[in-house]
RNA sequence: GGGUUGGUAGCUCAGCGGUAGAGCAGCGGCCUUUUAAGCCGUUGGUCCAGGGUUCAAAUCCCUGCCAACCCA
């Protein structure tokens, strides 16, 4: 980016001016004892008095100009204090830099804490040196950014100007925070595993390829993390997890991201049921410990309540009888070509079978399209066929489903978990004839460790981006990653 | 991949065949307690890119790029 605009020239020529005046624009160091909005609120609540000095550090993003008295907010990421200024008792440097300020500059400030006559906390200016000269201007004030091309490709931006923005990454942070609490809490260890893998297995998506050089050889960048963390239940760890970054090589979309991070959890000796109490109370604990509440709300730009989600109560429901529910309460009783007949031509879900799909295809897709998109309040969809989920076992009283769940919230799909499959053998047969006929490699070693013998186990996926928009009112799963993936500009 | 909407000053937007506009920001001035400070003055443009229609295109048409939303 070498555009260069008034605008910017304008503020270097400030550069210039300081430096020939002797000041250095970009300090090394300067470390404030207090940050700006701590030092305004415990001012406010009579924690600290006036005439306190304090030495605080911001960005300014704020100037009011009344000549000889100078107001500026300074703010960092614990909130913003105003900053008075006198042009008559600064030093000859202060003014020197009073006069060459910009919004967005980084500033050390050190002063006393006192209030203006209109009761607003400020610190009165006794010195100032500046850390940090912005040489572009930031988004205006109070508009704030909106162009969504800009919030996402510079992200620094949007934080800088959109308070609510900057405040869902903070709580994206706590959110992670208090998974990995309440797990170390329950004697979950933490493990790292192979993001380039030579057979991405553990789910059906498509990978991203890569090569590496020395090794000459292709990997694949991982697409879940399940076959290595049941590796680890062989090997003897008995309540492992893993949060990181799985790669899927397919659309994107509001609620899809290339990359996107999964918690997955696996505790030896739990079963499907044992999961699910562990993700309500996950759920739980992160809503309380984050947003403060059970009852969560979603709210349109107008801040109207559109959506309100109570976690509270996890409901419990069988995948056969919520596809009823929509589909017709004969739905399994006829044949798998009326069933075809009936999606395509009742249920107008033409887009979404494929001539290729099997009979349990055409009733997953009336499942996803017509059931999981209704499923605002916690469900805990059970008894799937065993077709969808080759890793789980069968149900011993229901032989047609595997002891699985879907945790589905907000209209998505945000937590899977079973019974793992630990019959080596089954184990192969299921892999071999997995659905769709892909020419998904089987995963050899992974047989292997099993056959080395693997502890009957319960293991749960959480999708943390979705978890994230549930959980914080956000409708876009750009706006709980940091740095979406756009199309890279020319 | 298809449809819809959008892309104009640093930011937010108006203009939709006839001289490129506003608010804020910036710059100059006034003001010793302001807070969306105020008042006076003022600078600033590859109207996303390329082609076409027209006496004349930011505006109409075509192609492309980027994004958002919806659909697949």
């Amino acid at each position: 980016m070498e555009e260069t605009s008034a605008l910017i020239e304008q503020r270097k020529a400030k550069l210039t001016t300081l430096r020939e005046k002797g000041v250095n624009p970009f300090m090394n160091k300067f470390a404030p004892d207090i940050g700006c909005g701590v030092a305004r609120e415990r001012f406010e609540r009579g924690e600290l008095s006036e005439g306190t000095v304090v030495r605080i550090a911001g960005r300014v993003t704020a100037h009011r100009d009344m000549g000889k008295s100078q107001f500026f907010d300074l703010r960092d990421s614990t909130g913003r204090v105003q900053v008075y200024a006198q042009k008559s008792s600064l030093s000859v440097d202060a003014l020197t830099l009073i006069e060459n300020l910009d919004l967005a500059d980084f500033l050390g400030v050190q002063g006393a804490l006192f209030r203006t006559r209109t009761g607003e906390p400020s610190v009165r200016l006794d010195a100032v040196t500046i850390l940090g000269k912005a040489l572009r201007p930031p988004p205006a004030k109070w508009h704030g950014l909106e162009d969504t091309e800009i919030r996402y490709r510079q992200r620094y931006l949007d934080l800088m100007a959109n308070e609510a923005a900057f405040k869902v990454f903070q709580q994206r942070s706590a959110i992670v925070h208090e998974i990995r609490a309440f797990l170390h809490e329950r004697g979950f260890m933490e493990v790292e595993t192979p993001m380039m893998q030579s057979i991405p297995g553990g789910a059906a998506a498509q990978p991203f390829k890569t090569y590496h050089n020395s090794l000459g050889c292709e990997f694949f960048l991982r697409i879940a993390l399940e076959l290595y963390l049941k590796r680890l239940l062989v090997g003897g760890y008995h309540k492992v997890f893993e949060i990181g970054r799985n790669f899927r090589n397919e659309g994107l979309s509001r609620r899809h991201n290339p990359e996107f991070t999964m918690l997955e959890a696996y505790e030896a000796f739990g079963d499907y049921s044992t999961m699910m109490s562990l993700v309500e109370a996950l759920i739980q604990h992160v809503a309380l410990k984050v947003v403060g509440t059970l009852v969560i709300e979603h709210r349109d730009p107008e801040g109207q309540v559109v959506k309100t989600i109570d976690l509270g109560t996890f409901r419990r429901a069988k995948y056969r009888d919520l596809v009823r529910d929509v589909a017709g309460a004969d739905w399994f009783d006829v044949s798998p070509a009326e069933r075809r007949r009936r999606a395509v031509e009742d249920l107008k879900l033409a887009g979404d079978i494929a001539a290729g799909y099997e009979d349990f295809e055409v009733s997953a897709a009336v499942f996803e399209k017509l059931v999981e998109p209704t499923l605002i309040q916690p469900t805990f969809v059970t008894h799937l066929p065993y077709q969808l989920v080759p890793l789980a076992k069968l149900s011993p009283d229901e032989p047609e489903t595997v002891e699985v769940f879907e945790c589905c919230i907000n209209g998505q799909e945000i937590s899977p978990g079973y019974t793992e499959q630990n019959d080596p053998i089954e184990q192969r047969e299921r892999l071999e004839g997995q659905a769709g006929g892909e020419q998904q490699k089987l995963d050899e070693d992974f047989l292997i460790a099993l056959e080395h013998g693997m502890p009957p186990a319960g293991g749960i996926g959480i999708g943390i981006d979705r978890l994230c928009m549930m959980l914080l009112g956000q409708e876009s799963i750009r706006d709980v990653i940091l740095f979406p993936q756009l199309r890279p500009k020319v």
